[in-house]
DNA sequence: TCTTATTTGTTCGTATGTATT
DNA sequence: GAATACATACGAACAAATAAG
């Protein structure tokens, strides 16, 4: 139907498909029609509209499933402030609580971790990172699944070189009041530094199963280094998020 | 060739094509085989090709040319430090020249920057964002076109309301020692505090045309704001980047 | 449980269009 | 103008996952 030429029917196709759902003429969480029946609404085949809707789903606005059909996405964008999230009152105030149950629930969704702990050997960036010895590769991975209203968001892997962790809270899988950085301070690694190096790139194939991406969605990868005043790296958590889904803030005072 | 099964063939020659050019077996720069030789050695049709090629131009590692050839990225990942950039002893450091400068600089490329100065009507969110009234949504609209090498990088685009900057040196094309923010303070406008948000988006008309992008390529939208002590916003800078060729670093200290 | 229909994913072969050299 | 190279689209076919019975 839509011939302007000039630019590439299937491009058109998921223009007014992308509009569509954006306006919400078609709603989070419904389905569309079949390809088949796209394909005669726009007087295309079906491999053009396969390939419309491919576009659509990198983008990350549906998702796509054999047999059952195309969905719209149902969870809206999700705002993650970098320094509340750390901050001694925020953490405090979030009580058993961390920073993500609050931005999830802002949105009036209910979130849900799961947490896993175990000694682990580290990839060899973090082991670096940490400043392991080659013999002694080991380290305390934390490592949180969360979700939204029961849809994964997030994934999280903390690691903690071993010597500090081991036998304290924080090999444990609840990490007290303040969470981790509190217990940091009490056992004498009190973090007074923190950076964050965040980047696109591809999901690897643990994302792709746990967020439910395809294989051409990438995430957005926080590399999170909590650094104590000897400027020595004692924790590196690893986040990663569907790229369409995250809107990170940093707030700074200028000296 | 590769007949995996169960991994799609575009997608199968797309992972050994970017293996290729991230082992750098195939160098920055340089040209691929035609799709029809690419086709004969996978074994493949040439649609098929065209697909894996797609993919990778997608991931921003490869240059499609219609009549021309395919070629490999040249320009390497970029590292932004936000914080260092405002820092005030660094921007007196770099003197005339700012921070994108250094960064380009420290990867031994040639940075290159055209700024444009103009006085304009901002967009909507802008112009909430300023403040601006109704009747009065014009603003100095200082716009920097940036490359390293000769290849466009990054486009940035600030506003600051018009009763600030007019007949100043910030509606100047050369901001003079110490940047924007040194006449800000100048003015009685000092910035005490900084807020960033990064997002991923699609890339608008003007984006693909300058840094050369696809429709497919999204760009990092980063929103910067400056505030000052009364928590007034008196610039909003939206830079936008080439989403694969970037990594941000911010640094903060934890009270 | 098994079978069948539905729906998307992929590939082919072919053809045509468009930009570059 | 001709040759080269990528971009798009069609129609057909088969595969794979899911749902319905």
């Amino acid at each position: 139907m839509p011939l302007e030429k000039s630019r590439p029917q299937y491009r058109q196709i998921a223009d007014v498909l992308r509009d569509e759902i954006e306006r919400g003429d078609i709603a989070p969480g419904s389905t569309l029609p079949a390809e088949p029946e796209l394909a005669a609404r726009f007087s295309a085949t079906r491999p053009t509209v396969n390939r419309a809707l491919a576009v659509l789903s990198t983008e990350g606005l549906i998702r796509t499933h054999r047999g059952r059909g195309t969905q719209v996405r149902r969870i809206p964008v999700i705002h993650r402030t970098a320094m509340a999230r750390y901050d001694r009152k925020a953490r405090e105030r979030n009580g058993a609580h961390g920073a993500f149950d609050t931005e999830i629930r802002s949105l009036g969704m209910e979130p849900r971790t799961e947490t896993e702990v175990a000694l682990a050997t580290p990839p060899d960036a973090v082991a670096e990172a940490l400043g392991l010895a080659k013999d002694e590769q080991s380290a305390i991975m934390r490592k949180r699944r969360m979700q939204a209203d029961n849809v994964p968001v997030q994934l999280a892997t903390s690691w903690i070189p071993a010597e500090i962790a081991t036998g304290t809270q924080l090999a444990e899988v609840d990490s007290g009041p303040g969470g981790i950085i509190s217990r940091f301070r009490e056992l004498g690694y009190e973090q007074v530094r923190l950076t964050e190096s965040v980047r696109l790139r591809r999901s690897t194939d643990e994302e792709q199963e746990f967020l439910g991406l395809e294989d051409d969605q990438p995430v957005v990868e926080i590399w999170h280094t909590g650094w104590t005043k000897d400027d020595r790296a004692v924790e590196v958590c690893i986040h990663a998020v569907p790229a369409y889904l995250w809107v990170l803030h940093y707030d700074w005072p200028l000296t």
